[in-house]
DNA sequence: AAGTGGTCTAGACCACTCT
DNA sequence: GAGTGGTCTAGACCACTTG
């Protein structure tokens, strides 16, 4: 037999699980279909089916087995490539990257990071008003000095302990704040569900010793080493939509995240 | 007139400052068509030649004009979409986005950090060697403990005073690290000329007080806020290339990024 | 109804890597 | 030289937003 002939048991000396894989393609879907095999894709490799270290290959063979393009499949590896979940070597062909790549990273809200940790996080607030803007919380709302901004003060606690000190300023008129919904969730998350969709934020995260007061309040002492977050979160036009100041007891929480770099 | 008709002076209500620009794209070049365009779009931002507020329109038109096909400008555009420099809106346009988006977030070198914030940094090496790997530092690596490792201890200072104190783990044989290079550079410029791509990173950044050992070297009170960054650096195949524990002074260094939310 | 981005196709040629 | 991804074209239809 001739190299050119492939038997359906063997299938290339790179061996590729791709090949055993079945894909489900719905053309009447609104979901696209790039999506489709994307998603299918992915969880292939969460499920381990597709082996983490090499294999999947030739886009071109994909897409006549799939019945698609080749720029459809293309956009559906490369969606996974920008997750880092897939990397493409020219000559060579696309693998599945070896280790452990969970979350890219996300904009992260506290309450969402406590829950998924099954920490049951609760909160009470501390104060919820209304009052004119200082000089830095107008610069960074990017609004007039002395304008009407809502002021919340929320203490986070998982299992009875404090875990945070929350302070945010919200430009006026943007959502309702009712206090008993921000004691029951987060505050990204009410903002997402009053149709406001977070787009970019700037962060710097940092340390200092605790004043007596925030000693008081986070159940540490006096000059207990506390982790600092302001964070200035805009919409998708770039306008600030939140500016927050937060205090985390450095002994109960610290920033955990992955980083991908941009080729 | 009727509103339908144009005038060449008058553009569009949206008034796109686009169509007054001119591109300059080379075919012969070997740079994409899709980054050459990409790359005079997003100058063109930066000069503030393109308004921050809104403007920037029609795919088709604006590949017509330059002479290449829609899913070329679509490319270019797209990128920039995911710098974050633009938005999309279906039925609307691609608007240049409003406010101050520059850093969209890097595996930051502290070296590279400073060095780029004029602080001219300096490196002192305390520590260069080869040793045994504990169990922590095997497990992050991925290695067998016990495995030779090389152990980096760094004091990176600017302005005569000391910033942080740097633990660096690498895997054996992975690249020539002289102390002379290390105090005049930083570790991961070494590892890009040494052909070493990072990929990804899983970062931790917490915060506590400093021993009495930390606060000498950064001249510190025993006691003093200090921030920490755990870190293991991945390439491209996913194997770990460095784990870094770092200690950082609070009163002198913050860590500052913007982030994006991927829709 | 008109205009926009979102998706998709069926080809093509090139640059790179490996053997 | 064979195989891979990287780029590019010239169309097409659909979904959404706006007037």
């Amino acid at each position: 037999m001739s190299p050119v002939h492939r038997t359906p048991q063997r299938t290339a000396p790179g061996d590729r699980a791709v090949d055993s894989l079945t894909f489900d393609l719905d053309r009447t879907s609104p979901v696209p279909l790039y999506y489709q095999l994307a998603q299918q894709l992915e969880a292939a490799i969460e499920h381990g089916v597709l082996a983490p270290g090499n294999l999947l290959g030739n886009e071109v063979d994909l897409s006549v087995r799939l019945g698609l393009s080749r720029p459809t499949v293309r956009q559906a590896i490369q969606s996974l490539v920008d997750k880092g979940l897939l990397v493409r070597r020219r000559g060579v062909g696309t693998q599945v990257v070896h280790s452990q790549v969970k979350r890219p990273l996300e904009l992260s809200s506290l309450y969402d990071d406590l829950e998924s940790a099954g920490q049951g996080p609760s909160t009470r607030v501390l104060r919820n008003e209304r009052i004119p803007a200082s000089p830095d919380v107008a610069a960074a709302l990017g609004l007039a000095e002395g304008t009407e901004v809502t002021v919340l003060e929320r203490l986070r606690s998982t299992h009875g302990q404090p875990v945070a000190f929350l302070c945010n300023y919200l430009p006026p008129a943007l959502l309702e704040l009712p206090t008993e919904r921000l004691e029951s969730t987060g505050l990204y998350r009410m903002l997402r569900s009053a149709g406001i969709a977070l787009h970019s934020a700037r962060q710097s995260i940092g340390a200092r010793s605790a004043t007596a007061e925030e000693a008081a309040l986070l159940d540490e002492k006096e000059g207990a080493a506390l982790l600092t977050m302001r964070r200035t979160a805009y919409d998708d036009t770039g306008r600030p939509v939140e500016y927050g100041s937060h205090v985390y007891r450095a002994s109960r929480y610290a920033f955990d995240f992955q980083l991908l770099v941009r080729p």
